[in-house]
DNA sequence: TCACATTAGGGACAAATGTCCTATGGGGGT
DNA sequence: ACCCCCATAGGACATTTGTCCCTAATGTGA
C-alpha cells in the first residue's frame, strides 16, 4: 500500500551529506498533483522520496488507470528503467508535498559501478519489491473484491492515509461503482 | 509469460566453471512434477535455470492458484526470499526435464559482499522482474478477459510454449470455465 | 486391452462487475 | 453570495464471471 524503506533512506541521506555528493544530490520540492515521472517519458535522472506521499500508476490504451503502489519515504523510482534501458513504465504524481532527493544519471551509474553498499542496499529495495508486487498480484486475482478492499482499508486506518475513492478504486484494478457497492456491503455486515 | 535471461545465465554458467567455484555451484536434475522450491519453507539455497520449464505459482488460502510466471534458462529462485529474510513466496515446480546450478546460501553471500559484477547482473534482473510483474498486474486488471488471453496465445505460439488450460487459467487469473468461454469466442470471431 | 485417472468442454443458474446516467453536497474562485 | 467544478453515491440494465454440475476424450499403468 504505501511503501516507504526506511533503512534505504538512511543510505541516500548519508551519501547526500558527504563532502562528496552533496553538490550533486540535491532537494527538489513537488506540490500535490506535480508529476515527478512521467509515463512514455525517457529517464533522466533517479528519484528517492525524503517525505511526502505520491501515487505511482499506470495508463493504458484504453485508458484504465492502474496503481501498483503509493511511495513515500526512502523509496526510489527511475532506477529500473534505466537499468533496463526502457522508457518510464508508469506516472509518479504528488499527492502531498513532497520533497525528494534528484540523483544525477552519471551519479547513480557512478554508484552502481563502483559502490557495493549500495549495490547490496538497492538489491533489498527491488526484491521486497518483487515480492510485494507478486503478492498484490496474486491477492487480487484470486480473492473477493471484498476481502481486498478491507485489507486496504486496514492499512489505510494503520497508515493514517487519506486517498480519493477514484485512487482507492484504481489501486484495487476496480471501477468506483464496484467499490462503492462493496463499501456498501462491508458497512452493512457489521 | 516464458522467461528467459541469456545474459544473466552466461554469468553463472561462466562463474560455476571457474576453479573457485566448480566444486561448490552443480547442476541438478528435476523431473516433470518436481518441486524446486514449496511455498512456506525456508529458503536454504539459490537456484539458477540451465535448462527446462518450470512454473512459479503462489497459493492462496482459499486453494486457489496464481502463476506470475513461467520461469526458464537464466532465471534465478530463492534470492528474495533470502535477501528480504522471508519465508518461500511461491513454489516453483518442474513442467520438463530441468537442470539447474544450486548455489549455496554462502557463496551467494559471498558474492554479494565482494563481486560487483554479479550485483550488478542481478540488480538487472530484479528490475526486469520488478517492470514485468507491475506491467502484468497492470494489463490484467484493465483489459478483458479476452484481451489478455490472445496476448497470451501470441506469446505461447512465439515461444511454442504448450502448457494446459488449467495453467493458462491461472496464468490468468481466472477459472477454466471461463478461459473456455474466452476461447470459444475467439475462435468464432474470426 | 481394459480400468481408471486426468484433462478438456460446456449447460444452467447465481453472483459480481461494468456501463451509463442522474443527483447531491461541499469548496474554491470571482 | 453565487456559480461551477469535482468528488461522492447509487439506480437500472447488460455483460461477464464463478459455481456446480455432467460428459466426452485422452493417456497411463497393470
Amino acid at each position: 500500500m504505501l511503501r516507504i524503506n526506511i533503512s534505504f533512506f538512511s543510505y541516500i541521506e548519508t551519501l547526500a551529506n558527504t563532502d562528496v555528493f552533496s553538490d550533486k544530490i540535491l532537494l527538489q520540492k513537488y506540490k500535490p498533483k506535480e508529476y515527478l515521472l512521467h509515463q512514455g517519458d525517457p529517464v533522466t535522472k533517479v528519484i528517492v522520496i525524503n517525505e511526502g506521499i505520491t501515487k505511482c500508476f499506470i495508463t493504458e490504451e484504453n485508458g484504465k488507470e492502474y496503481i501498483p503502489e503509493f511511495l513515500s519515504t526512502g523509496e526510489i523510482m527511475g532506477e529500473i528503467e534505466i537499468m533496463g534501458k526502457k522508457n518510464c513504465l508508469a506516472s509518479v504524481e504528488a499527492i502531498s508535498e513532497v520533497t525528494a532527493y534528484i540523483i544525477p544519471l552519471s551519479v547513480f551509474e557512478h554508484l552502481l559501478k563502483t559502490d557495493i553498499t549500495f549495490n547490496n542496499a538497492l538489491l533489498e529495495v527491488e526484491a521486497l519489491r518483487v515480492y510485494h508486487t507478486s503478492q498484490k498480484a496474486s491477492f487480487q486475482q484470486l480473492y473477493t473484491v471484498e476481502h481486498a478492499l478491507e485489507k486496504l482499508l486496514e492499512l489505510q486506518e494503520k497508515q493514517q492515509l487519506k486517498i480519493s475513492k477514484e485512487d482507492m478504486a484504481s489501486y484495487l484494478g476496480i471501477t468506483t461503482r464496484t467499490l462503492n457497492r462493496a463499501l456498501k456491503k462491508i458497512s452493512g455486515e457489521e
